[in-house]
Parts: structure tokens; sequence; C-alpha cells
DNA sequence: TCAAAATTCCCCTAAAAAGGGGATTTATAT
DNA sequence: ATATAAATCCCCTTTTTAGGGGAATTTTGA
């Protein structure tokens, strides 16, 4: 018998899954909860085999979430749920020891395949998942962490002058890292590199 | 016993829904569907109670296929599903028809608790989209049809002689109509007016 | 039908961003 | 230790946007 956790925050999704589950008599849901927290309180006391994880959690995401229950679980499968297919957190999870990548547009049956999966020690991945991660190079530049806060004040309606202000800057500094995020991004002016940030959660 | 028909496109969501109607011995699942063409097909067949329709779907968006089906079967009740709480998309919704709203971070008898509610004739929100209402003036200014349109070409990057090359106006007119959504938004320049519209789900 | 909203267009100036070229000093990771 | 990346700073010019006025013509909804 299959031991599962589900963490997810949307009632509706945990009903869909908990059904689908229940669908396979090898596998039972032996932990639910809503939060990052209350799924390292519950791990105290009993470990799954598997843990099925949202990525969007209230109290955290799942990157930071799945390092913690490696750390400390390193024998429990971790396989990663989202709505949002973006390859570079799918190699990112997998990266830091998750087992699988599931989007919510998923089949049926592939949570079960997902599970039963990644106990036989494969790593496994969603139909959709795995045709995001096919697209030739999808993989964008990252952020440095001054760029991303000079980002998110540009974002937020400052202009040069002001931001330098506030980071303790001179303009040019801030209009270099400016210049710098739209080549990196191959983006012409600010309004596309904003909104290339927001879609792809870079901020 | 109530019929009900579903419109939604992610499985999961599906079964989550199906789960929990069948908890209710008085409601039944007459008909699921993950588009809105698929919807108005099935229509044609036979028509439920209530439509609980998912507001991102495929093919449209609830604004439209609601209109529609209260178009051809005004007797038909909808309740709109949604993943986000925009206070004037709930009130949009409303206005052109429908009888309730319900998040899908709704508690599990909420869902219940909506059709048996619409049925009796009562608009039904959810607790969380009441509260989302609740909120003084959150509703944000709209956009109209060019508005909308020179946006989403300002957030492509494209400049405001680029736009009025492309949509066969002066610059001037392009201009104007930049300036008056950073003044009926209130923001301070383009990229503060991107980051709102896409966040706020306008584009 | 008729007022309100949307769309179009023009003037002006000042401020900000983009595009080009560099260069130096910290960090940081192999 | 030492390349590599990140962060800082400077010059220059041109283009674009912002901020301030208006005003005419369509559309559209009540």
């Amino acid at each position: 018998m299959i031991k599962v956790f589900l963490v997810e925050d949307h009632p509706l999704v945990i009903e869909g899954i908990k059904s689908l589950l229940a669908e396979d008599a090898g596998i039972q849901c032996t932990g639910i909860c809503s939060t990052g927290n209350d799924l390292l309180q519950l791990l105290k006391t009993q470990q799954p085999d598997v843990i099925l994880m949202d990525m969007n959690l209230p109290d955290t995401n799942g990157i930071d979430l799945c390092k913690l229950v490696k750390a400390s679980y390193p024998k429990v499968f971790v396989v990663a749920l989202t709505i949002n297919n973006q390859p570079g957190i799918i190699n990112k999870m997998i990266e830091i020891g998750a087992s699988g990548y599931v989007l919510k547009d998923a089949a049926k049956h592939e949570i079960i395949d997902a599970v039963k999966s990644v106990m036989n020690g494969q790593i496994f991945y969603s139909h959709s998942a795995a045709s995001a991660m096919r697209k030739p190079d999808n993989s964008l530049p990252s952020l440095t962490r001054r760029e991303k806060e000079i980002l998110e004040l540009i974002a937020d309606g400052m202009t040069n002058q002001q931001i330098a202000d506030k980071i303790f800057v001179t303009t040019t500094t801030v209009d270099s890292h400016r210049k710098n995020m739209l080549t990196k991004f191959g983006v012409k002016n600010t309004a596309a590199l904003i909104k290339l940030a927001i879609t792809e959660k870079l901020i």
C-alpha cells in the first residue's frame, strides 16, 4: 500500500485528487494539509511514501518547501502539482530533489501514474509538463538579486532617479541594470520587460 | 432532483466537484463538458436546472458564454466558478444574468449550497466572493476596446509611433489613449500601467 | 433622440528612457 | 587563486514618454 500525503489549499482540487486516488486500491491518502507549515508538522508524526505538493501554497512556495522536506526526509518522494507550466520551475524542482511534476490540467490517470512511477524510482512528468519542456530553449535568463530588486521598483512606477535615491546608488547604475535586463531578455523597452517579467513570474 | 451541468476544463476540478455533488442525494450531475462550444452543443439536446461554469475556458470566457446561454435558455441558472476574485467580474456576471459566483477556494459545502440557493431564486456568493465584494471600492476603471487594443501593443514593446502605423491613426491619438489610461488608473508611467493591467487581468 | 462616452486629432515643454560606447570594484564559485 | 559573474559608475546622442493645455467627430446606450 502506497501512502500519500496531499498538500493543497484549494478544497475542490483536494476533493478531486482524493477521489482519484481512492479509485486505486494500492494507494492510500494518509494525510491532507493546506499549508507548508502543516505539512512539516504532520511529517514529524508520520512519513508517507509520496507527497503530492501544490506549488502555490498560502505560506510558502514549492521550491522552498520541497527543499525543506527533502533535507529532513530524503526518502520521501515529492511530486509537484501546479497550474502553470514553467519549464524553468520544472527543472528547478527536479534539481532540488522532486521526483515528478504534474500539471493540474493533467488527465485523470496521470496522478495515479505519477505516484506509482516515482515509487519505482522514476522521474514522472505529466504529458503537458513534458511537452512544455520539449519546446526548444524555453529557458529564460534569470534575474540577479539586484536586477530583481530594481525591476520590482520599476514595475511600481519609479523612475531611475527615484530608484537611485531609494537604494543609494547613482542613476547611471540603475539605468545600467535596466539596459542589461532589456538586453538579456531581448526586449525593446520597459513595457515589454514588465510584461515578460510578470507573465513569467520573475517578479 | 436538481440537474446540474458542469463546464470546466481542469480534470482535477471536475473530479472534485463531481464527488462533492455526488454527496448530495438531491443533486444529479447530468452533463460535463470542458469548453463553451461543447456546452452549447449539449444544451441543444438537454437542459439542466443549473450550470456550474468555469470562467476561464479554453475557447471563450465566462462573460460571453453566460450571455449566450442566458439568451437562449433564460430559465437555466448559471453559477460562475473561478479562481480569481475580481469584484468587477463578479458584478458583471450577476448583471448579465448569472445567479451565483463561487470561488474555487470555497469550502466544500459551498458548491452544494450554491446549487440549492439559486434553485430557490436567490443570488449566491461564496464566502470569499462576498468578502471580496465588501472591500471598499475595489472596482477598477475598465478599459475601452481601443484602449485595450493599444495597451496590448504597448505591452508588446511597441512605441506610440509603431502603434500609430499599425492601427492607422496618428501618434497623438495613441499618446492620448496612453495618457488617458495613466490618468484613469492613477499610475505615473507605462511600467506601472502594464503591471496593473496584467495583475488585474485587464489584458 | 440626445446626452454621454469613446475616439480622434493638435499644440507646447520637460523629463525619462533607449542606444552606443566604456571601465572599475566586489562577490562568488570552481 | 583566479576566472566569471555581479554591481557599480561615467560619457555621449536620440528617441520616447509624461504633463499641461484643448477640441472635433463618431459611437453607443438609455
